[in-house]
DNA sequence: ATGGAATACATCATATCACGAGGTATATAT
DNA sequence: ATATATACCTCGTGATATGATGTATTCCAT
C-alpha cells in the first residue's frame, strides 16, 4: 500500500489491535499483519505518540521470566476510533470522486 | 478530514479532478471543495510533484487576456487512479477490522 | 473612480511522520 | 553451538501538508 495512504490508518490501526484486550509490541505487528505491514520501529513510534497523546497506557509485566510492555486503550482512543469511522464516511464519498466514470 | 489521511488522498483527487477534461488550479480547488479541502499552497506543491512524476502535463493559454495554466492527466495517471482502486480493496478490509465489534 | 473581492499563480519555512539501519537481550529449536 | 523467534529501543533521513506571504489582473458595487 502507498506509503501516505498508511499515514492516515497506521494510528488507528494500533488502536484497533488493542481495543479488545491489552497487548504487547511484537504481538501488534503479528495482530496487523493480515492487514497492514509495519516495521518495529514505525511501531513503536506509533505507541509512543499514542501514548503522548493519551489515547493508550502502558505497564510493564513479566512473562516467562522477560519483560513485556503491555498496552490498554483509553477512552481517547476508543473515541479516536469513533472518529475514523465518521472519516470513513467522507473517503467513501471521496473514492465515489475519484472513480467516477465519463458522464455521457 | 484528519491531516494524515488526507495525505493519502490528495494525488488522487487532483488527478481525479482532471480525469475528464483539462482544467487549472482555481477551478481544480472549487471542484473539490464538496468532497476535499486544500490550500493554494497545497495544490501547487501536488500539481509540481505529479508533473515530475509525468502523471500529468502543462500547457500555457490564455483566457480573458490573462494566463493560465491547464493541466492534462497522462497514462501515468489514470494508472495511479487504477492503483488506487485497487488500494480502496485492502482500506475496506482495515476498515473492518477498525470496525470489528466484540466476538462475545 | 475607487476600493475590495475574486481570480490566478508562486515560494519558503516549519512540523509531522514512516521507515531503514542499527543496537541490546533472552528463549527455544535444530 | 548456532540459528531463529521473541521483545524492546534510538537515530537520521526523506517526503509532504500547510500557513504566511507575495505578485498581478479583472470585476463589481458604491
Amino acid at each position: 500500500m502507498d506509503v501516505q495512504l498508511k499515514r492516515g490508518l497506521l494510528d488507528v490501526c494500533v488502536l484497533a489491535a488493542i481495543q479488545h484486550e491489552d497487548s504487547y509490541g511484537y504481538k501488534i505487528i503479528k495482530d496487523m499483519k493480515p492487514y497492514i505491514l509495519l516495521s518495529e520501529s514505525t511501531l513503536y513510534t506509533i505507541l509512543k505518540r499514542l501514548e503522548g497523546a493519551k489515547m493508550l497506557t502502558v505497564r510493564t509485566a513479566e512473562h516467562d521470566g522477560r519483560l513485556r510492555k503491555y498496552y490498554r486503550i483509553t477512552d481517547a482512543g476508543r473515541k479516536r476510533i469513533r472518529d475514523f469511522k465518521e472519516e470513513w464516511a467522507e473517503m467513501t464519498k471521496i473514492y465515489c470522486f475519484v472513480t467516477e466514470e465519463d458522464k455521457k
